[in-house]
DNA sequence: AGTATATTGGCACTCAGTGCCATTGTCAAC
DNA sequence: GTTGACAATGGCACTGAGTGCCAATATACT
């Protein structure tokens, strides 16, 4: 994965928004030209996805839908996975610019909780992620090319994380543990909002983080581990 | 993935034991030999991962040095990542095993924190995790392999959360919340205990549970979301 | 117009993964 | 010892993924 694809100029910023013709602000016309035929391919691909299934979708169909050579799909995706995993830099883009956001003095478990949210919210409104995750949800392989770039996630919102707490020693464990808790708390409220109403993903939220406190801090008696 | 594979009748409980020869009680000659010829691809898959790469090491490679055909090699892993994911087998054994391990009353914290510890010590004394965690460390993709049974493992420690919590109403959000949290505590503790030491791992575990602990427990006055 | 550069498409190649069938090995019954 | 049933293996051929290379084309800049 990573590979060095020769076309786009990629910047992790161009990816965050969606259409790629509208407010396109700070774009040169090559890059909007790239970031159409790019979710040109996208758009294709999901709906071919969800009328025949993840894996009976070749990329010939796929290029074909979308007007482009199959040679010329590998230059803007790497693969049919990658095409899956699409979401997770804007994904990572959002929970790094909310972390971010938090003022400096701001505890720890305040970031958590304004990220989960912010970003549960922002997710949310995107009308991208309702799309991926039916066909998730539907398809195992997908689910699983979805979550083929956890760990690039998890590196950029761990060092988000660690950003914010700078000026501990570098043996702190806290960055890794609020990333994964972060990450694994963002993961249940989206299925739960997924599978349930799908209406208020705040209230879903809210639900999550009352069984964490009560699931975490019932009774700290047994901090140290004696066997049975 | 989780095609079905003619030749083996792999019983996950088949795949827990390491190395197949000594301890074979309750199975038949042929699942012995199974089991054998199982564990001599694995061990050459990984020495070669180790020798010359993941990405670099085809599977012809593997099946000249198990000595089986490359057809064979199809016949006992679905694929390279399935050959990664091997380990998740017996990690999710592991886990259900520690849950339902735990006295019915017990209080869904302290199960929480029995099956880490139990678990993290189970897993660090086995051979098989510290040479796949190296492969993991070195090559990404080997990584990503690794961890792309994610979503039937979760399934399954859910599912043994859920027995233990049994009778509660079906919208209880409460077993994916443990689900989650364990499995992300739990890869926190593997790499601190891999990347540091490899001491004592609950050392490291009672570290990583203290971090969460301040970090949950912190301040709950702010439960519910106001606009900033 | 004319040149440098970016993008594309076509071709050929390796490797992954699968279906099909012939061969071999194993075990039991006769 | 032979025969027959059956599991395991190996070989072959095929589709699809992914990549390198080069020619053709489009775009930008002078």
């Amino acid at each position: 994965m990573l590979r060095c694809l020769t076309v786009p100029n990629t910047s992790p910023a161009t990816l965050v928004n969606e259409r790629g013709i509208d407010e396109a602000s700070s774009l040169t016309l090559q890059e909007r030209k790239q970031q159409l035929v790019r979710t040109a391919i996208w758009d294709a691909a999901t709906d071919l996805f969800a009328e025949k299934g993840y894996d009976e979708t070749t990329i010939d169909d796929i290029a074909k839908r979308a007007g482009v050579s199959r040679r010329s799909f590998f230059r803007y995706f790497t693969s049919k996975s990658d095409l899956m995993a699409y979401g997770a830099i804007g994904y990572a883009g959002y929970l790094t610019e909310a972390i971010r956001a938090c003022p400096a003095g701001c505890p720890l478990s305040e970031v958590f909780r304004r990220t989960v949210f912010q970003v549960a919210e922002q997710c949310a409104a995107h009308p991208r992620t309702r799309k991926i995750m039916e066909i998730a949800a539907k398809y195992p392989a997908a689910k699983e090319a979805q979550q083929s770039r956890t760990a690039e996630l998890q590196e950029r919102v761990e060092a988000a994380f660690a950003r914010h707490v700078a000026g501990q020693n570098g043996e702190d464990l806290t960055p890794h543990v609020v990333t994964g808790l972060t990450l694994s708390v963002l993961a249940v409220i989206f299925r739960a909002w997924f599978e349930h109403g799908q209406q208020d993903i705040s209230v879903t939220a809210n639900q999550v983080l009352a069984t964490l406190d009560r699931l975490v801090c019932h009774d700290k008696s047994q901090g140290r581990r004696t066997d049975d």
